[in-house]
DNA sequence: CTTCAACAACGAGAATTTTCATTAAATGAA
DNA sequence: TTCATTTAATGAAAATTCTCGTTGTTGAAG
């Protein structure tokens, strides 16, 4: 899961994705019209963080092409103008939210992680990673089809993880997911390698693969290779 | 602690407000612009519920007078569109949340209650009740100037009680409070008792009175007499 | 005043979560 | 490479939360 930031402004485009990176998602960026459609033609993101004003061409026109080609993109628009009429054209046009400047990074990372969140909820209740499969319905979990019983901090790490596969998580994203608003800021992370460590045994106990690498000095992913 | 309803729809204003009174809030409404308006400069509530669409004038007018002249009322807004639009406008107006009609009461609820749980840990940060004092800056409890270690259950449900002293408050409110969204609805709420009797041992062994007094058929209140 | 049924209190223990101290591994610098 | 330092893994135990069976209480009906 990559997000692809568009933005001519060099000091705002560094906050923004070395901001988005230290939250634990890839991040890339393009500086003109050109380059953002460039990369997105070769790769696929889950979400475009887009300046309007570009060199090379308007955010709205890019913003027309994306949602044409490929409308599994999220698409969160960035603009200088509180205009309403904007704002409307924006969105009206498949934008899922729309941000002015200037703005909190707080409050951006807040509305990419509604969005992100949003896209992944959407779909089937049923998350599948090769034999491991996790159903929301029932809230259950089964390796080679064999239940697997985990409890609720496994549970939501394992969901955590298949939801973000193949994306670093950091101890910190992790512990503010499984402990929502009681996270303690101040305190340190270490309870997460307790679980990490357990649901590794839990998995590998009942026939599954360890999928959970780890990540040195950044986190965890969930991947195959 | 009162909530307002503002929703000219009678059915849905009646559903919610018996909902809301049936969570054990004090719960006034009103049906136009004009009579929220007078309903506001007389009574201090701690939350208005908003519908957008009101004779006498628009929600978003009154949201935005709302937040001019006490900035203490959380605000919550309804509306019949999901428009993106409506929703960051009325966000970035000082509302507390946004939900589309139709919804689900218990959606309304938990949303409700999520609001006036982060309002009441803004504010003042000390609860007292005679000899007992809870500080939320220092998560801390006192009886008579001594410290009482409390469990986090233990002081959530405490708190619960001083927010809301003298009102009745039902096991299942409580433990929606306590456990937020993790709560399972299809289960018992039964270890309720337990946080009950460990909370009053502790109050009790560390020489304060026990005002949490049990409601027979209906829950428990913290009072005085 | 009894009896009954629903509700609440309680103790003990099971399950879960978190902490902690120790050991192992990875990385960068010398 | 070796060393020092940071980061991660692990086992054990402490703390907390939750479950359950038993006992006690309450209020309504007879």
């Amino acid at each position: 899961m990559k997000i692809l930031v568009v933005e001519d402004e060099s000091d705002l485009r560094d906050a923004i994705v070395s901001n988005l990176i230290g939250q634990g998602y890839i991040c890339e960026f393009a500086e003109d019209y050109r380059q953002a459609e460039d990369k997105l033609l070769l790769y696929e993101y889950a979400l475009v963080v887009l300046d309007i004003q570009l060199p090379g061409g308007s955010g709205f026109d890019l913003l027309r092409w994306l949602k044409k080609e490929m409308n599994n993109t999220g698409v969160l628009i960035l603009s200088a103008f509180d205009s309403l009429d904007h704002k409307i054209n924006g969105l009206d046009r498949g934008a899922d939210d729309y941000l002015t400047k200037p703005f909190h990074l707080s409050e951006l990372n807040s509305r990419i992680n509604a969005i992100i969140r949003r896209r992944i909820y959407v779909g089937s209740s049923t998350l599948i990673f090769n034999e491991i499969e996790l159903n929301h319905e029932y809230r259950s979990v089964t390796i080679n089809r064999e239940p697997v019983p985990l409890t609720k901090k496994e549970y939501d790490l394992l969901n955590y993880f298949m939801i973000n596969k193949k994306r670093v998580l950091t101890k910190e994203s992790i512990a503010e997911h499984l402990c929502g608003d009681d996270i303690d800021l101040a305190n340190n992370f270490d309870f997460i390698y307790t679980h990490i460590k357990n649901l590794r045994q839990k998995i590998t106990k009942h026939g599954g693969e360890d999928y959970i690498k780890t990540v040195y000095g950044m986190g965890y992913k969930m991947t195959d290779r």
